[in-house]
This record gives structure tokens, sequence and C-alpha cells, in this order.
DNA sequence: TGAGCTTGTCATCTC
DNA sequence: CAGAGATGACAAGCT
């Protein structure tokens, strides 16, 4: 019923809109500014603009998701890497390096032949290869596994890698040829075209995934040496690789792993090393030799692995240098440092004995193990000799730990694993790396430290906590990491299964309670960074919206007063030409045009202001 | 040398 | 009620 009335009204404004039209036509206004018609044709027009506008960005939002969803943000990166294959479990993860080699694959050569080509072309030369070596080169790499994938998926008795593998990323082929087939194969090798092509694959390959980054390649490799760059010709490269049948690989781990590096990232170092060493037991020279050693290991761990050790022993001890067996003082030994500035720390262990000016029976024999833990004679520190041992926590060793950092890490986490079959626990910190580690994480590097700013790490990490050296000073027989990080029963479990005596009891919850305060300050503070900035976030979307709404309402004010304004200017010049019988204008001050509800308009003659305030004075509204 | 930032620690509260 | 986590406050160390 309104709305009848107000269509009806409407229609009636118009119409009287169009009557004061016609009679001046040419007053200047123009008939769309009245055409609720027209602006309703207006609007629809741009509500239909503004929904293809929607569609479109909903569309883009589609496809980034799409593209999204088929990348993993790397948390510790920050990038989007391509997420591996739902096999991965099975299969190394394909690398962006992998992917940045694959899509070479596709290009065509540029001013050569295309690799498709090459083939094509040995598939017409050789057609009797084509069946006996079928894999080797003719399956267009499209298809074709990546390199370093079928690098790392070969078996150990599998022969090292033909050219035409290590170039096209296929499976070798048969190690022994029959000579025909040999001979063939360094035809097929010696064709200028193939060598172009191999050589241009192989220039490819190495650099996309030969020079990574260093800080990239340390951070994903750890334990990798950076090897020289391969410059050797390819070819040359190829040919005598191709010798194997000598069994004597020519290329050494430093092409193989550089040429393939962009795999060796996604399988634990060790893992990878082992892989390598399998794969070419020869390599063992090369990996043991000096150019290895002393990339791999400090100079004392060597002299561990090199001189004290059999092969076997080697193998386990080692090849990964935080494995050594250690007793529960070698666990303080973690950091490299203490092994070669033992003399180094004895002085700054006086040092603090001497400073501190408190009876710690004088000189660091008095923090014996036996002492300590028999004769109770170190029962609890007070808070000043806590601090004195602070004052300064192995400043010899900052510089291995600056070289060791990440193994030094890596030492940490392993750390509990000896210490579990020392203590007779089974092994359950191996099914709980994850907790171990997050925990480690975040109370070692603070990696995740919200506000960090890139700063370096300021304590480096072979450097003792106070924790740490308090619990060394009471010889407690646990890394500190263990006693934050392992859940309250295996704790429980743990004290239980030791003998501590009062002040190592109360010496270890307190470390506990402070690793674990510790660990929950930092989340409280990166909880509070992150609420920090999603309130910004916030505030910003709010201001944005507030000075979309403030220039909104001006343009609207703007648009109005316009409006009035012509309505204003119409009126007048409807009024000016209004007549009476004798044909005088009408007073606009005696008389103003008023519309009824019906829609007539009618000629009021104005009530007079004296009048008005009377009446209005008499009988307000 | 002081300001500002980061981090560890303690006390206290809550669950 | 004990224990773990959260958080404010403070202090120390670093830039």
């Amino acid at each position: 019923m309104m709305e009848m009335e107000v269509m009806h009204s409407t229609q009636q404004d118009m119409d009287l809109i169009d009557i004061l039209w016609n009679q001046d036509i040419d007053l200047g206004a123009r008939r769309e500014v009245f055409d609720i018609h027209h602006r309703q044709k207006e609007h629809a027009l741009q509500k239909q603009l503004q929904l293809e506008e929607e569609k479109r960005l909903h569309l883009m939002r589609e496809q980034e998701k799409a593209l999204l969803a088929e990348l993993q943000l790397d948390e510790e990166t920050g990038e989007y890497i391509p997420r591996p294959p739902p096999s991965a479990a099975l299969q190394p993860a394909v690398t962006p390096l992998e992917v940045t080699q694959n899509a070479g694959f596709t290009q065509e050569t540029g001013d050569g032949m295309s690799f498709d080509e090459c083939l094509q072309l040995l598939a017409e030369t050789f057609p009797v290869e084509q069946t006996q070596t079928p894999s080797v080169c003719l399956e267009t790499p499209a298809v074709s596994v990546p390199a370093s994938s079928t690098m790392m998926m070969m078996s150990p008795e599998q022969p090292a890698l033909s050219p035409a593998a290590l170039s096209s990323g296929q499976p070798a082929p048969p190690q022994r040829m029959s000579p025909d087939l040999e001979e063939a194969w360094m035809e097929l090798l010696s064709l200028p075209e193939l060598q172009q092509c191999l050589n241009m694959q192989m220039e490819d390959t190495l650099q996309t995934t030969k020079y990574p980054d260093p800080a990239s390649a340390e951070a994903q490799t750890p334990s990798y040496p950076s090897y020289p760059p391969v410059q050797a010709p390819i070819f040359s490269q190829l040919t005598s690789i191709n010798n194997v049948e000598t069994n004597s690989l020519n290329v050494g781990p430093a092409e193989l792993m550089n040429t393939f590096d962009g795999a060796v990232p996604s399988m634990p170092p060790s893992d990878a090393f082992r892989q390598l060493k399998a794969d070419a037991p020869q390599l063992d020279a090369s990996f043991s030799g000096e150019g290895f050693d002393g990339v791999f290991y400090p100079p004392a761990e060597q002299d561990k692995c090199s001189g004290q050790h059999s092969q076997g022993e080697n193998e386990r001890m080692c090849d990964s240098p935080n494995k050594v067996a250690f007793t529960h003082m070698d666990l303080y030994s973690l950091s490299p440092g203490d092994s070669i500035h033992s003399s180094k720390r004895s002085l700054t262990a006086d040092h603090h004995d001497s400073d501190s000016g408190v009876s710690t029976s004088g000189s660091p024999n008095a923090r014996s193990p036996g002492r300590s833990v028999h004769g109770g004679g170190s029962l609890g520190y007070s808070d000043s000799e806590m601090e004195e041992m602070d004052q300064n926590p192995g400043s010899a060793e900052s510089h291995y730990s600056d070289m060791f950092s990440l193994n030094f890490e890596l030492d940490h986490l392993t750390a509990s694993e000896p210490l579990s079959e020392l203590t007779g626990q089974p092994q359950q910190q191996e099914k709980k790396p994850e907790h171990g580690a997050a925990g480690l994480a975040e109370e070692s590097g603070q990696d995740d430290a919200p506000f960090t700013k890139d700063k370096p790490k300021r304590r480096s990490n072979g450097r003792l906590t106070r924790d740490e050296q308090r619990a060394k000073a009471l010889d407690i027989p646990f890394t500190v990491d263990m006693i934050i990080n392992l859940p309250v029963d295996d704790f429980n479990e743990l004290m239980s299964k030791h003998q501590l005596n009062e002040a190592q009891l109360a010496l270890v919850r307190d470390i506990r309670r402070r690793g674990k305060n510790k660990v929950a300050a930092q989340n409280c503070r990166k909880r509070k960074m992150e609420n920090i900035v999603g309130l910004e976030g916030e505030l910003d979307s709010l201001k944005d919206e507030r000075d979309r709404l403030l220039s909104e309402k001006s343009k609207n004010t703007k648009s109005l007063r316009e409006m009035k304004r012509q309505l204003n200017t119409l009126y007048l010049e409807v009024f000016s030409m209004l007549r009476d019988e004798k044909g005088n204008s009408y007073s606009s001050s005696d008389y103003s045009l008023q519309q009824s509800t019906d829609g007539s308009v009618f000629l009021v003659p104005r009530i007079k202001k004296t009048f008005k305030s009377e009446e209005s004075h008499l009988s307000p509204l």
C-alpha cells in the first residue's frame, strides 16, 4: 500500500517535472536530472559493472588459491615451494632447484637443437639401442623423473650414472655393455649434435643447481662443504664417466653432489651422505680426505674419527659427529671448543672462582662429579655464586660455536639418544623428535621469535646457559634439554631412576621450571606480538573503511547540494513564468509553489511572518 | 653513556 | 591440590 503510494507520488512528481520542464525546455536543466527511470538504469548498469568486477576478482582469487594449493609454505624461509608429490615419503621432495632444472629441460635450447630433437635424432640413428636401453635418453625429459630423484632412488648396487643420465635424469645404461653396445654408445656420444645438446642440458643443470646460494645451501645442508665449481668441459666429464666398465668413477663427489645439489637437501644430511657413500663406495677416500675432513669435522673430531676407531666405529660414531657416545660429562663437551680449548676453559673457570670470593672450594675440581654427587659438599649455590658462574661463561667457545652453530644444534637435538641408552631409558625420545625439536628451536634459537628483526643470535649456541653451567657444576646426569622437554611422566621416571641429592633435585626442578617458563614467555611474547600485528592490521582496515565512508559522505553531500541548487534554480524559473489574470508575475515573497499529496501543484500565498509567528505561538506543532 | 630492545626469570593467577 | 601454562613486571645484557 505504501509502495503504491510512493509509486503514485513518484509518478506524479515526474509528471510535475515533465510539465515544468515542458514549460521551459530551454532553461538548460536536463531532464535526466529528474528522471528516476534514467537514474535507475544508471544504477542497474553500475551494479552490473560491479558484479562483473567481483566475478573477475573471484576468478583471480580462485586461480591464486589453485596456485597456492600446489605450493607449500616453507616455514623457515617463508618462501613457497612446490608441494611434494603424494609419494614424497618414498621419493625425495622436488626442490625448487629441481623445478627450475626441469623447467630448463623443457625449454628449447635456443640456437641449437632442442633436447627432444636430439632424442629424435638418436632414435633415428640408433634404433637398436632404443630397445636395449630404452630409458637412456629416449624418453622425453618432460616425463622423466628429476635427475636428483633418480639419483636418490638408485640402490647402492646400481652403477654410476651415465652421461645421459647425468644430463637428463634418466637411469644409466647397463654398466657392462657389450662391445657393440659400448661402441654404439661412444659413437652416440661423439655425435656433435648430442654433445651440443648434452652440454647445453648439462650447463643448464649446472647453472640451476650447481652454485646454490651459499646461505641457503648451507641452511639446507648444514654439513655439506662447498665444492669448487666444476670447470671441466662437460663432454670430457661425460667421456670419463663413461669408462664405467673400469669401475673407476672419475667424477668426484664434488661434481656429483654439485650436479645433484638440488635433491640433496631433501634428504637428511647424514642420510644423503650415507647414500652417496653407498652409491659410490670408492668415493670414501675423497670424503675422508683432507679436503672434506676439514670441512665436516673439527680437527679434534677428525682425530677421534681417524685415529681411534675402526672403520665400523667410524661409520657409527663419525658419520654424524653428534652421535659420538658420551658420558654425562660429555654432554657438556658438545661444544667442540671443549676439546680444544679445555685449557682456556679451565682458565676461565679459575677466573670465576677466584673472582667470586665465595668459597666453592677454590678450584674447578671442587665441582667434580664425585664430590658434588656423593659428597654433597656443594649443596646448592647461592644466587651470587650462580651469577659468578654466569659472568664469563665459555667465551672461548664462541668461536667454535659460530663455526659449528648448525651442527651444534643438531648435537643438542640428538643428545638425548645416547643418554637414554646410558640411563636405560627406552628410546622414547626418538619417538618424540618433534617435541624435543620444537622445544629446542624455541629454547636455543628463538628462531621464530617475532621481533628479532633479523639480528644475529646474540647468545651463541656454543655458550653454556646458566642452567647448563649449574647443571654441570652439580653434575646433573641429564642434559638441560632433557630436563626441560621430557614429558612429565618420563621426567619423573628419569628422576626416580637416579639417586640425586637434594640440591641436584632442586636444581633439576628449577631448571625444568625455568625452561618451561622461558618457552612459555617466548610463546606469550610471540602471541602478544601477533596480536599487536593483527590489531594493527585491523586498525589499518578500519582506517581505510573510515576514509572510504568519509569520502562517500562528502561525495553525497556535494551531490545533494548540487541537486538542491538545481531544484532551486528550476523552482525560481518556473515561478517566474507564472502569471496572474492580469499578466503580472507573482511575487516570490508573497506566494510559493506547493505540491499536495495527490501531486497537484498549487500556488499558495505565503503566510506573513508576523502572522505565522503568532500562529505558531498560539498553536505550536 | 643513556635509550631502547630482547630475553630470562620470578611471582601470581588461571585452568 | 598439584602441575602446567599464561602473563605482568623486573632486571640484565646487548646494540
